[in-house]
DNA sequence: GTGTTTATATAAACGTGTTTATGTTAATGA
DNA sequence: TCATTAACATAAACACGTTTATATAAACAC
């Protein structure tokens, strides 16, 4: 009984979002969204209480989406294209929506989610990338001890690449900071012994539009 | 002629500058600066007429700081050591003071510096690295075509990983993150043929607490 | 000393964001 | 139909930060 939700939890999150894609974390205030939806801001208290808690359901909610895209990305392909392809869309993404990747994977998670455990984060990919170690390590004949720590530098290496495309403060276009990448990857896997046809490549430099 | 002045530019920089190393850029504002200093906010407005062109002050002001103890970290060294000290330095500096390397490093410097040409932000240690490469290329006589791209990508690796040690949501002891800096590079440089003795590391290593 | 200029205090105006108090509309159940 | 309740609007209270208006205090010049 009573009336029935015009304002849904789903269109407040999503005007959250929106503004956080516009102009980042900061812009995304209780006034702001309600303008957006064209209401007041009493349904937005109403659903969430306080904005603190807002931003914490937005931070999962965002997390959501960026990892159904890095999924629906690496669905289907084998276990190196794949791990190579969360590093492109890792990459894409801080290209295309610095706040965004601010906000999940630079900014200090505990003051938006607050102090519970969580697997975001720049720990971000790093569940994908892990997985993708133990599959790489089966496929390819491999010890985990071996690869395990050259993948978390490939890891390391594409975090640091992507905060710097943030803003491009570092005027590199997004094909050029995948490929070195990808290079790099390459380089570490062929270390252990790991050789990779060259049609992989272009591959993995084809989902660079996935974002 | 007039009256002395008693809260000077260098006093407010510096109380903003703490209010940054605790609390990060947000709470840089000109009450907490005017409590800090037991003053009004008058002095502060008086001196810099705006906030905007006190935050672009402090960020230059800060990023001299740190220069100054690169600097001093590096005096007299030889150019590979200096290279990897440069580093360590910057890892340091996102541990022991997250917010200050926030603001230098990671956050928009357009944000906080306007649309002036800067060579400050995640190129912020490149400079020196630039010139490490120079100096490298001819102590150890490799053509800098070679060196370039792997020093360009030790020093990415080194951004990511500082970037992961802020708000230690990674969980990392400093000494780990500044020794896999160094094997990396070692490793880069070992590729082109240059070999460190092994006293090198432990002399670049000793260094993790200039900070 | 008097006046002028510089530096500061006091205090208010203004904007913006959060939260809450109160009232109103719409749906449901009896 | 009427009471109840959920969902919303209106609007105010409150906190904070920035900026500005006005007054006061200190240095110096004469």
């Amino acid at each position: 009984m009573g009336r029935k939700t015009k304002i849904t939890r789903e269109m407040i999150l999503d005007a959250a979002y929106e503004l956080l894609d516009e102009s980042g974390i900061g812009a995304v205030a209780i006034k702001p969204i309600a303008a957006k939806l064209g209401c007041s801001t009493q349904p937005i208290s109403w659903q969430f209480g306080s904005m603190t808690e807002l931003k914490k359901e937005l931070f999962f909610y965002a997390a959501g989406k960026m990892g159904a895209i890095m999924s629906s990305s690496m669905e289907g392909k084998e276990a190196v294209e794949a791990f190579f392809i969360s590093g492109v869309v890792y990459i894409s993404l801080a290209c295309e929506h610095p706040h965004i990747f601010r906000f999940l994977c630079v900014d200090d998670p505990t003051e938006s989610v607050g102090e519970e455990v969580l697997e975001g984060a720049s720990i971000f990919n790093m569940q994908f990338d892990m997985e993708a170690v133990g599959l790489i390590a089966k496929e390819y004949k491999v010890p985990e001890e071996k690869l395990s720590p050259l993948v978390r530098d490939v890891v390391i290496y594409t975090h640091g690449l992507a905060a710097m495309m943030m803003y491009d403060s570092f005027r590199l276009p997004r094909e050029t900071a995948c490929m070195m990448m990808y290079e790099l990857g390459e380089r570490m896997l062929e270390s252990v012994g790991i050789e990779l046809p060259e049609e992989r490549k272009k591959a993995v430099l084809e989902n660079i539009n996935r974002c």
